[in-house]
DNA sequence: TGTCCACTGGAAGGGAGGGCTT
DNA sequence: AAGCCCTCCCTTCCAGTGGACA
């Protein structure tokens, strides 16, 4: 028979007994273990949308895979069973004297949709299905955006729930005007509702509102604090219990991935990515069971990928920048300053024939890249030799250039340089 | 104690690009 | 087609800054 690519791997047992999804962080599993209290909280909030009117607006804060998201999604989809039950006329007697249809839930990520134009034009369509009556992604002025937006609530009759996600990318990007709008967006409505759910990294972010949109979207906060390694093994182990049969992970797997992930701030997402990837190795490398390698392996390989998304996703001269401090760096110059990373930049500019952008610009760049963790960059001042960013490589050098290098606009140091060479030659 | 360096980072605005309205 | 809106990327301008040094 002819072998087929796949042949070497069709015939390898799979270690999970069904759903892959299960161990990803945005799956919402029956239970949030350690996330009760905070469940009946909102809980007690939001039932008040069943009763038809409108709940406080709740900002909740936490850091990264702190069960924020998985919270109030996990309401959500519970408002949505309950709908489910009430349209087959299944419901309990209790829930008699609710409308619960007349509840409505929309979902925004601000880190994916982070203009304000972007967030009233989703929202908006939330409520269209027809094509022709969408509001387009750009074009319209904004009044004329919020006006269709507030309209088309209206005509929904319903408590409509919006939940803002990241809420703190779209704030720092765009300022607060959208949530101006939304917040004071009831006392212009006459049949709908609307409450605003806020989901938030930063404590701090509210800092930068106007106080009347703090005033109004912090009615009542919730603050979610990181899990310790006890409490992340409960929720791998719970997830684990239903993701696969009996024996396949080692014992130490578990208590090794939530410690891992409990180290970096108890994030529950790192937690599950790590135990998932591990599963994923075991299952490339034919094993039958996962071990602790496979949880070293899984750390290394998710690491390395988030550098690769990094770089690879970066606009031209932001890797040229990055190029930039590399190069110094292998070439033994480890501390840098703007300036000599913005002069190395200009020459490789100047090697591969492109207008540089400003040192202003520049500096921009550099901060981003900070913050993408791609490098350590803090102000430092020399004295009378200046006040400048101390800058340094906070990513491996060779296999990083390596990857700058497969960008196919970036030539490597030494064909720009031949090539240069030869215009210079011919010139 | 004042000076000075090498920037930092905010503000304002230009212009290109995508799209709608009249 | 012209005018308008919004976003994104960028430039220009400039006040402010920390700390070594005279």
């Amino acid at each position: 028979m002819k072998e087929n690519v796949f042949s070497n791997y069709i015939d390898s047992k799979p270690l999970y007994k069904g759903d892959r999804d299960i161990l990803r962080p945005s799956y919402i599993p029956k239970e949030l273990p350690h996330r009760e209290e905070y469940t009946q909280d909102l809980a007690s909030i939001m039932v008040t949308a069943l009763r038809g009117e409108r709940p406080s607006n709740v900002l909740i804060f936490g850091k990264t895979g702190t069960g924020k998201t998985a919270v109030v999604r996990y309401l959500e989809r519970e408002v949505q069973r309950l709908k489910r039950d009430a349209s087959e006329s299944r419901l309990d007697e209790e829930f008699d004297k609710f409308d619960i249809g007349q509840v409505e839930y929309v979902y925004i990520n601000c880190e994916v949709v982070d203009t304000h134009y972007g967030v009233m034009k989703n929202i908006g369509n939330k409520f269209v299905e027809d094509w022709d009556e969408q509001i387009p992604f750009t074009g319209w002025p904004m009044e004329k955006v919020y006006g269709s937006l507030k309209d088309r609530i209206d005509e929904e009759r319903k408590v409509v729930v919006i939940i803002l996600d990241e809420l703190d990318k779209l704030v720092s990007k765009s300022g607060d005007s959208v949530l101006y709008h939304l917040s004071k967006i009831n006392s212009e409505l006459e049949q709908s509702k609307v409450s605003l759910i806020g989901i938030s990294n930063n404590l701090k972010f509210t800092e930068f509102l106007d106080p009347r949109v703090k005033s109004r979207l912090g009615e009542e906060k919730m603050i979610f604090p990181p899990y310790n390694a006890d409490q992340l093994q409960d929720i791998l182990s719970d997830r684990a219990k239903s993701a696969f049969e009996e024996d396949i992970l080692e014992d130490d797997v578990i208590p090794l991935c939530s410690a891992l992930a409990a180290q970096e701030h108890g994030d529950a997402r790192r937690a599950l990515d790590l135990l998932r990837v591990s599963t994923e190795i075991a299952e490339r490398e034919r094993c039958t069971m996962v071990d602790t390698n496979h949880v070293y392996k899984a750390k290394n390989k998710i690491e390395q990928d988030c550098v690769r998304e990094a770089v690879t996703t970066l606009p031209h001269h932001s890797k040229l920048v990055l190029y930039s401090i590399l190069l110094s760096e292998s070439n033994g110059k480890n501390k840098l300053t703007t300036g000599e990373v913005y002069s190395g930049y200009k020459e490789l500019c100047r090697l591969s024939g492109m207008d540089p952008l400003t040192q202003r610009r520049i500096t921009d760049l550099i901060s981003e890249l900070d913050m993408l963790g791609l490098i350590n960059a803090r102000v430092k001042s020399f004295g009378r030799r200046g006040r400048t960013k101390e800058i340094q490589a906070s990513v491996p050098k060779s296999d990083t250039i390596n990857m700058i290098e497969e960008d196919d606009s970036i030539e490597s140091v030494e064909e720009l340089k031949i090539g240069s060479h030869r215009q210079a030659k011919l010139m």
